[in-house]
DNA sequence: GGCGGCAGTGCGAACGTTTGCATGCTACCG
DNA sequence: CGGTAGCATGCAAACGTTCGCACTGCCGCC
């Protein structure tokens, strides 16, 4: 591989002048320039971005922690950073924690001393663990909100438990220690939800309006007559599946709508398979799934046990992922906007990585894409 | 970040011996050892990687090229490998090509150069683009094979036409130029196909037994009494895809069926959907077809035109992914070992890096799982 | 008792950059 | 015509490691 060096020498000048040709905003007259860059094209010369990285502190990577590549969620996440990343000269590095919490962490700590700054997409680990990890390193969050830990003047729970996840008000901090990473701006609300211009402390996020999310999937099978719905819940360490959760039994008072929890299922389509059976032995006329691949899962077992869709159970996903279109009866489900969600987090992490005063964080409005998986309630409730 | 000076002013040693400490082959007395690595850990000293990558010439970063992440086939691949390199103590750069043969080459550039060796997932791209990226940089090919450019002897083509990409014989060389990864030795068969010990001269590569699991298909299909079955081919840019037609070319002689092709499509869902009404259109009575991911799409639209699967007609898969057990008709596929593909590939990679004299390239066995998705030919030729 | 060997440690160079500072040169102005 | 401003370039240090080499004791052997 050719160095500055060699340049340095087929052109005639010094490595600092060589170094320089390649940094537009320095003042090299024009024909040294032409005649470096001429030399480095013909020796095939290209900086070597680890002695850059050691020289400048920067390694112009990211990380991007995921905590499952097999689903599509992530998987289009995953590719949506990476098209963004490399765009802006960045490149990424992956890490697929397997669901698993406990392994945070580490991965996060092996991320971070690799590279400039992180993407954490939905990670399941608790509150503490992943300020914890953080300490130092810049990241956003995608899918998730952490606030900041609580203040120790805060009566202090005595056990050593760790924070639940759950989806919080945001919380005015009274005496908190300060976030490193000065994240206090006000969040900008591109959903429709009043709550998205709240003050939402803590490290920035790029989110889903999941409270929208969620009352526009009640609004519409309210407005197709169901009066008792089943939640099919993602798994609890999921932050985002708490707060639809939670934005469910909000709208479900607004609309007269009762609800009933079938439990948490592992995010997969054998986890939908399951809750379909909950489904089906609770009194409930539609359900609404924590994902596409798990509805995908609920359809596939309803079919299995002759339970017409939509016409004795309507189902409801969330994600929109491409297989949504293309199963039958095609799943009426959420549009989160995965591509967006990606650029806009790299956009967010850039930002803040050239110090240039950024928002801390954005949520991005879904939509409720109809198609014909959730139709009107039975007539006479469902005698199975 | 605390650095080796700090370490070694803390444990009253110099920063030669901090870094010795933490090589387990270099002689340290054993309380000057533990000293240090007390200092170090009450430090939070974490050897930064790019410092030591400049030193070393390592950067303990490969590099993964897939076509796809949205593919469960790659983003199990993607999956496995990086689990295996973070076990070994490597990181793992993604670079997703989208199915874009013509980004290939600047992709596998980008990667060369900050790690130590690059995995090539099903590349797209034609082999003099491969050869001319990859030179000078260590690289495993999971799923494709790459003979060596052919010697200047040979009579060569006028044209500046690149080879198409076929599965070709193995080549016996007789003068090409010699191949950087000096990778000759023969191919450890793993597979039952008698090919499988060949002498596969160029990169090391990782395979499946296409040949054997087309071969199964085929005995399959002609078992249940099929004798005319279509062919969905994947993409024209798939080295495997090709690879499989050719398989399936060879078996249809033994077997006395009679093969349809109908015609190559995008591996996805979407794919898929358009095979089936290629395949509705001919006389076959069953499908095989390149991936599950195509093979669900399917049997999504065949159930979608009122055809019984299996009983009007047969569908075949390729991959085993994840959601091949759980729709209805369960797919009847081929299983591969995904995760030691990935796996694999890696300890190879390794082993190359290490300078052990690793073998040149493995051949994976692949297996026929029987589900529901095929079976008896029907009685009468279809009349559709 | 002297000396060779070896275990343990330190010194300093090197990896390929970037960048603050010094320097030489040109050109302009008084 | 001399001084000086400012532009273009070079010098050298620094980033945090690793590692070849040199050095210091100490032990044991003859």
């Amino acid at each position: 591989m050719a160095t500055v060096h060699d340049v340095a020498r087929d052109a005639g000048v010094s490595i600092s002048t060589v170094s320089r040709s390649f940094d537009p905003s320095s003042k090299i007259s024009p024909a040294t320039r032409a005649r470096v860059l001429g030399a480095a094209e013909k020796l095939g010369y290209r900086p070597h971005p680890v002695a850059r990285g050691l020289r400048t502190g920067r390694t112009h990577a990211v990380g991007l922690l995921v905590p499952d590549l097999g689903n599509p969620f992530f998987a289009a996440v995953t590719k949506a950073v990476q098209a963004r990343a490399r765009a802006e000269g960045y490149e990424v590095f992956v890490a697929d924690s397997d669901e698993d919490p406990e392994v945070e962490p580490e991965l996060i700590r092996a991320l971070a001393i690799r590279t400039d700054g992180l993407l954490l997409a939905s990670p399941r680990a608790d509150a503490v663990s992943l300020y914890e990890a953080l300490d130092g390193v810049i990241a956003v969050l995608l899918n998730r909100e952490l606030p900041p830990p609580v203040a120790a003047a805060a009566p202090p729970e005595p056990s050593s438990e760790r924070p639940p996840i759950v989806p919080e008000q945001p919380l005015v901090v009274s005496g908190g220690r300060p976030v490193a990473l000065d994240a206090r701006a006000s969040v900008v609300a591109e959903g429709r939800s009043p709550a998205a211009s709240a003050v939402v402390p803590g490290i920035p996020a790029i989110t889903l309006d999941d409270a929208d999310g969620v009352a526009q999937i009640l609004g519409h099978l309210s407005a197709l007559g169901h009066r008792t719905v089943g939640i099919a819940a993602g798994p609890k360490a999921s932050w985002s599946a708490a707060r639809r959760v939670a934005g469910l039994h909000a709208a479900a008072t607004r609309w007269d709508v009762r609800l009933i929890e079938l439990g948490d299922f592992r995010p997969h389509f054998a986890g939908g398979i399951q809750a379909a059976d909950h489904a089906v032995a609770s009194p409930a006329t539609a359900v609404v799934v924590f994902n596409d691949l798990m509805a995908l899962g609920v359809l596939d077992r309803l079919r299995q046990r002759g339970i017409d869709v939509p016409g004795q159970m309507s189902v409801i996903g969330y994600d929109d992922v491409p297989l949504a279109t293309l199963v039958t009866p095609a799943l009426t489900t959420v549009r989160v906007p995965l591509d967006k969600l990606g650029r806009r987090a790299v956009d967010l992490l850039l930002a803040r990585l050239s110090g240039t005063t950024a928002p801390a964080g954005a949520q991005l409005p879904v939509e409720l894409v109809i198609r014909g998986s959730a139709g009107s309630a039975p007539e006479e409730p469902p005698g199975r």
